[in-house]
DNA sequence: AGTTTCATTTGACCCGGATCAAGTAAATCC
DNA sequence: GGATTTACTTGATCCGGGTCAAATGAAACT
C-alpha cells in the first residue's frame, strides 16, 4: 500500500473522506520524517517526541488553526493539504504571509510574545500534527539534537522570510510569480511529487496578496506565461511545460542591478 | 560616570577614539541586560553566560562582521554604534535587511546552513559581542530559561521580518518611510535615547534600497515631511517634530482595505 | 435546469514611483 | 585651499502595475 494522503497532496475533492489510517501514523513510520521536526533524531528520541504529537481529525476549507491573539500553546505541522498563514487589520484587510505544504511548521513566530500573530487556515481538506509547545520545549531541554533542530528550523524560517524580503522589495511582477511558482515546484518534488505537473490549492485573490500584486495582474501573468510556453493553466490545475526557462528568469533577475553597476 | 559610548549611539564621529572600558563591561553591568541575551536569566546564569562572550576590539565603518557564505561560527550582539546586513548578488547587487541598533542579536538566519546567507557591515564605529554560537548552545542544554530565551528571540526575529514583509506587501512610500522612522524611533526609546531626536547612520541609498524605494523617492518623501511640519532634516540629523502624525499615518494605513470592503 | 454567487479574465485608463538628467553640497584627497 | 569624489536634492519624463469596469465562466443553491 502507499500513502493516499501524501500522493493527493491538493487533489482530495471537498468534502472526501480521507483513510483515518493514514493520519494516525507515528512520526517513525511518517513519509515526511526527513523534513520535519524528527530529523537528525535518534530513534528512541523519535519516540519521545511522538508521544506529545497529537493527531486530531482532519480539518476542512476553512477551518482555523489558530486565530491572530489565540493565546500560544501549539506548533502545527502540516501532514496533508494546505494551510495559509495571514495576519489581518483590524479593519479586516489581510495580509497572506505564507502557504504551507507537508512538513512544514506553523505558529514559530508566536513563542516570543505567547501569542499568535497571525491567523492560520486550511485551504483544503488537511491534516495536521499539533505540537504542544511547553511539552516539546520540555522535552528539547533532555535531548539536545532535539534543541539543535528547533534551532534550524527557526532559522531556517527567518532566512525564509528574508528571501521573501528580497522578492519583494526588489522584483517585478514577472519574477514574483516565476519565484512562487518555483519554489511551489521545487516543494513538490522534495516531497515526492510532481514538480511540473499540480494544483494550486489558493485562489488567485491569495496569490496576488501574497506576492503584493493585484489579482488581475496574477491573472495576467498566468495568461503571458501560457501564451509563452512556458506553462499551460486550466483554472487550478497547472503544468510547468518550461521549467528551465522558469528558473532562468528566477536567476537573471538582478541584471538591471548589473547593468546600472557598470555605466 | 555613564556610558559615553551607549549614549552616542550614532554621534560618534569618524576615527575618534571609544572609551574601551564601556567595551569590556561584563553581561551583569551592560546596560542592554533587559534588551540583550540575558533577559531573565538567573544571576549566576548570566556569568556563566558572560564566560563565553568574546569582545573584541570595536570595528569602524565598513568593517565586516560577516560575509555571505562564510562559515557559521558565532552570533553578534551589537553594543554600541549600528550594524546593517544585506544580501547580495552575485553580479553586485545588494538588498538590505536590516540595521542593528545596540541589543540586537545577528546572525540567527545563519543557523540552519551552518554558514551565513546574508553579510553584516559596519555603519560607524561599533562595539559587538561574540557569542560563539556551539558554545552557547551547549550553554542552553543546561541552562532551560536560556533556550527559552533563544526560542523567544528566534521568534521575535520570524515576528519582526513577517511586519517587514506586510510593509513591502502592501505600503506606499510614505507609509514605508513614515514606519522607518518610526520604528527607528521606537528603538531609541527603548534604549534610553531620545525618540524624536537622533542621527541617521545610514545613507539615504541605503534607506530606499531597505525600504524597497528609489534614493530619490527617500529624498522627496524627506523634502515633503519637512513641508509637512512632520518633522526636520538636516543631512542625517533627524527630528521628529510631530510624532503623533507620524503615528497616525502607520496606523490608518489600511484604510484602502476598508474603502474596498464597505463598497 | 435556472438562478445566484463568487472567481477569473480581459480591456481601458491612470498614477505612484522609477528612471533619466542636472545641479548642488559635503566629504575626501592632494 | 583647490580638486575630485561621493551623497543628496530637484525637476522632467515614462512605465509597470494598480484601479475601475465589464464580461465570462464555475460552482453552489433552489
Amino acid at each position: 500500500m502507499n500513502t493516499p494522503a501524501l500522493t493527493t497532496l491538493t487533489a482530495v475533492p471537498e468534502g472526501k473522506v480521507i483513510s483515518f489510517e493514514s493520519i494516525r501514523v507515528a512520526c517513525r513510520n511518517c513519509t515526511l520524517m526527513t523534513l520535519c521536526l524528527p530529523l537528525g533524531l535518534a530513534p528512541e528520541d523519535v519516540e519521545r517526541l511522538d508521544s506529545i504529537v497529537r493527531r486530531n481529525r482532519p480539518l476542512h476549507r476553512g477551518d482555523f488553526l489558530f486565530q491572530s491573539g489565540d493565546r500560544f500553546r501549539s506548533l502545527f505541522v502540516v501532514k496533508t493539504g494546505s494551510v495559509k498563514t495571514f495576519a489581518q487589520s483590524p479593519e479586516g484587510g489581510e495580509q497572506v504571509l505564507g502557504f504551507h505544504l507537508p512538513g512544514e511548521i506553523i505558529g514559530l513566530d508566536a513563542i516570543d510574545k505567547d501569542a499568535h500573530v497571525c491567523s492560520a487556515k486550511v485551504l483544503e481538506t488537511s491534516a495536521v500534527c499539533e505540537l504542544p509547545f511547553g511539552r516539546l520545549e520540555e522535552l528539547s531541554v533532555t535531548i539536545p539534537s532535539l534543541q539543535h533542530q528547533m534551532y534550524r528550523l527557526l532559522s531556517k524560517e527567518i532566512a525564509h522570510e528574508t528571501e521573501m524580503l528580497l522578492l519583494l522589495g526588489k522584483k517585478s511582477a514577472e519574477d514574483r510569480l516565476a519565484t512562487f511558482l518555483l519554489s511551489l515546484s521545487q516543494r513538490f518534488r522534495k516531497r515526492g511529487l510532481s514538480p511540473t505537473d499540480f494544483y494550486l490549492s489558493m485562489s488567485r485573490h491569495e496569490i496576488g496578496n501574497y506576492l503584493g500584486l493585484a489579482v488581475e495582474t496574477v491573472s495576467r501573468l498566468f495568461t503571458r506565461f501560457h501564451e509563452e510556453g512556458l506553462l499551460k493553466v486550466d483554472r487550478k490545475h497547472i503544468q510547468l511545460t518550461n521549467l528551465d526557462a522558469i528558473e532562468a528568469m528566477v536567476i537573471r533577475a538582478p541584471v538591471e542591478e548589473f547593468r546600472r553597476r557598470i555605466s
